[in-house]
DNA sequence: CCAATTTGTCTATTTGTGTAGACAACTGAT
DNA sequence: ATCAGTTGTCTACACAAATAGACAAATTGG
């Protein structure tokens, strides 16, 4: 009869269940009852009720005796563009949202084989490895991290400290301008340390992005890996 | 001492920690004895040993008694561009790779609110649905399904059983190019049934594209939800 | 052959999950 | 006031998950 054999328990299976059903609208603004809801998914009332607790400890149901479950409104995902020209920090500021970069941590490393490829360099030159973090109205949305050149940038830590963008780091160095050669995108379960970070659920999902930056002579800049949280956030490419 | 608040039992847990380490080069190509792995990971050898059955199931590792647990090799991921003119068929053969669509089922449907207005309708329209499925090389990579105006489009759904590309499906009804208008990501945990017909594990995580297709006069042709399993591509963007 | 290392199997115990049923507490409508 | 419908709480039980310990079976290197 309980099957588990996937290592997700039936009321976190509901939970999601529920959630993407409410994201797509099929419920309306109130939940059908839990009596229902279990023969919907074929479970019992009480599992039904824990997967209700989380999604309630989550904020997204309200649950009120006597009446009912009820669906609170959630503020729409923050959509940001890639592939284009944009800078973070404008891009935001176009949504009237108020985005801050902020500085976990940073040292100097020595390049791998990979990193050494993209950045065009020897294996083992010295990197600036730089962990950042992006709040966008006071609620974390990505974890970043950043290698430059430690030759060409020598100043490029304390600068983003300061200025808490990269845009404005790098014009401290005389690079006015760069872009985006390359964008990978895939998805993973969020790791241990950016689940805290980030502030989010440990289940929860990030869209991670692989990118390379070049100055405008074609030489890169920066690699960086960012975890976008897929809850909040929706990558957007127009061509 | 166990704490479980998140319905995703220990060993799935470990389970998705080896693959990601492993996926990153950690191990190189043998796993630590499993007492060294239950130390890393805080649990005990027997979830450690579960974690590792998991795994061996889904081709990842191969355990030889008294030797040690080894990593299997894995053809790397198929990479798919995105935002550009491409086709998925012609896109494939460049990577020298198998590609088929297979339509998995079709129905007529009343337009949304939401469809409506990105197809520039009226609420209630006819629309086909097409929910087709990837396979490259043998391998299912995405479920899609797409939205076509059937005014516009009478004779899609046969066109694409026919051809198995949605390109010359839309040749036969007169349209020779089209281009995306925008692409939406974001990721999410696969749902039940696209588990199923993806023939993956059923806590795999899915990057979901949500995107618009438009005639060179950029009406709308088609709205398309494509649900690529995040462990098996990698989308690309480039500038 | 022997010893060390490593995976495989077995038993046992404790804690968590899912099911089942009964009833209390609360709401809204008749 | 009553009643139907709903969420909240309680007890009980079967089964799965996680821990713990012991030992068997296979491999490798000396």
């Amino acid at each position: 009869m309980n099957v588990m054999d996937d290592g997700i328990s039936r009321w976190r299976r509901v939970a999601d269940g529920l959630r993407a059903a409410i994201a797509e609208g099929s419920y309306g603004d109130r939940l059908p009852p839990e009596t229902e809801l279990a023969k919907e998914f074929s479970v019992n009332r009480h599992t039904v009720r824990r997967a209700i607790s989380a999604l309630s400890d989550e904020g997204v149901l309200r649950a009120e005796r006597g009446r009912g479950t009820f669906i609170n409104e959630t503020q729409p995902r923050i959509t940001y563009p890639i592939g284009t020209r944009a800078r973070f920090s404008e891009n935001m500021t176009r949504q009237s949202l108020e985005s801050a970069g902020r500085l976990i941590n940073s040292e100097r490393v020595a390049a791998d084989r990979t990193q050494a490829a993209l950045l065009q360099l020897k294996p083992g030159a010295s990197l600036y490895k730089l962990e950042k973090m992006t709040v966008v109205d006071g609620v974390p949305v990505s974890r970043s991290t950043g290698y430059f050149p430690s030759d060409r940038f020598p100043n490029i830590i304390a600068a983003y400290a300061e200025t808490g963008s990269v845009t404005q780091a790098l014009k401290q160095h005389g690079l006015h301008d760069y872009r985006r050669r390359e964008t990978r995108l895939t998805a993973e379960r969020v790791s241990p340390a950016d689940a805290e970070s980030l502030q989010c659920a440990a289940d929860s999902i990030v869209l991670v992005s692989n990118a390379i930056d070049v100055d405008l002579d074609d030489a890169p800049v920066q690699i960086i890996r960012t975890r976008f949280l897929a809850d909040r956030i929706v990558l957007v490419f127009k061509p």
